[in-house]
DNA sequence: AATAGCTAATGGTCTGACCATCGGCAAATG
DNA sequence: CATTTGCCGATGGTCAGACCATTAGCTATT
């Protein structure tokens, strides 16, 4: 005699549709019934069904939009997803965000000088000219700023530091503003933080990874002095 | 203007129980009020609060028994769930994860160097010592292994920091498990492992950042290596 | 042709109910 | 007195129906 197994509906709604989507049945992007007719076809109750849709959301497998439907994600996130329960942990820890960026960032630097294709650094030299361009646009020059640093994660060619950088530059990203739209020291730190990037940029293109990475440490180190700043404050 | 951000009950309830079990006002084994009770405190419908239940269950924190309560995961649990979508790992997320984790596990170790609190060193070196019995048990011997890494991570007190390595630790144990589990080397591996274990707690307790990423990158490398022939293999 | 308003579909939430299981207690049993 | 049996309340698991907010697509007005 052996312990008899139970199993759950939801478990085994969730075995379906993972079977469905592994087996390529259910492709990125494809979109589900609607819950009441998933409902029917399972013969369940719409209070198991969503249980099993809600962990399968939770695990990066599907997305519901409300008022379309539930679709399946595109790449395969799950990991990805999995890592960012780190970061849903009381959100208010600024300074631990920062460093964990600092330490992305550096090594992400590391890397693309070991790996970024001519693409890839054809790329960011485009992003660094759209900084020198935004000098007086505050706008697009963060938005270049940013794919900047994004690009380099990518030519990481490394998918879970790209999204780890990715998600950490989303929480901070407003303090980032903030701290680049006073007035005062908008210009002069500016120009700094172009200056930096291009030395960043300068080590990559000379696959000088120690090079790249103590670059991108100083550019952060700078440009988030300020930030440790405007927390105090 | 910017898209406003649209808070699902379900996700901040999510939020709320998993910032009470980081704090640890929820411990391992603590039983959580019954459901209907919870949705009286946090005001909400109980599919609500039980597609919050069960996406914490799916995540390996809660575990819900019929008739008795819903309890509290001790960690140990948390594998055993993330296993189960283990399949969604293919050989290039492994070599992703496995360069993400030697990533923290470095940065980690220069930071404790730098942190750590001498309670901190004194549990790792109680860590090291149940290694060091657990030679001839490969189960304790892992199982103090993990346990050296998590506190060099809690030593760092960047609770983002623990929590990816926490995570990432999770997903490779099962490859770390059978990557150590042969007999034929496991006697000499296990030694360089404690010897490297060592080294390492030998710098944090010297206060030498460097020399503890160094170690601890060196130790990385080499017991990863047999993991790098695993995938391809 | 463009815009405003309407309608149906859909995910998100709430409520109340019923069931199967588990723990504990009391009565029955030896 | 110790053990077993049966019962009862509590609890998680499931179901059905309803309402709401949002979205897409259509329609009619301008």
């Amino acid at each position: 005699m052996r312990p008899v197994q139970r199993t759950s509906v939801s478990d085994a709604i969730i075995a379906q549709i993972t079977d469905l989507i592994e087996r390529n049945i259910l492709k990125p992007g494809d979109r589900l019934p609607p819950e009441r007719e998933l409902c029917k076809r399972f013969q369940v109750g719409r209070s198991s069904l969503r249980e099993a849709l809600r962990s399968l959301s939770m695990m990066g497998l599907l997305e519901g939009r409300v008022g379309e439907g539930t679709f399946v994600c595109d790449k395969g996130q799950y990991v990805e997803r999995a890592l960012q329960w780190g970061f849903l942990l009381d959100g208010k820890k600024l300074q631990d965000l920062s460093e964990t960026r600092m330490m992305l960032e550096s090594q992400n630097a590391y890397l693309a000088a070991e790996r970024a294709t001519p693409a890839d650094l054809a790329a960011m030299a485009d992003a660094l000219a759209g900084m020198a361009e935004g000098l007086a646009d505050a706008g697009r020059f963060l938005a270049s700023d940013l794919q900047f640093h994004l690009l380099i994660a990518r030519a990481t060619h490394n998918s879970i530091l790209y999204s780890l950088l990715e998600t950490t530059r989303n929480y901070l990203q407003e303090w980032i503003k903030e701290s680049l739209a006073e007035p005062s020291l908008a210009g002069p730190r500016a120009e700094l933080s172009l200056a930096q990037h291009r030395q960043i940029l300068a080590a990559l293109q000379r696959r000088d990874a120690e090079a790249a990475r103590q670059a991108m440490a100083a550019h952060i180190r700078s440009s988030s002095g300020d930030l440790a700043e405007k927390v105090r404050g």
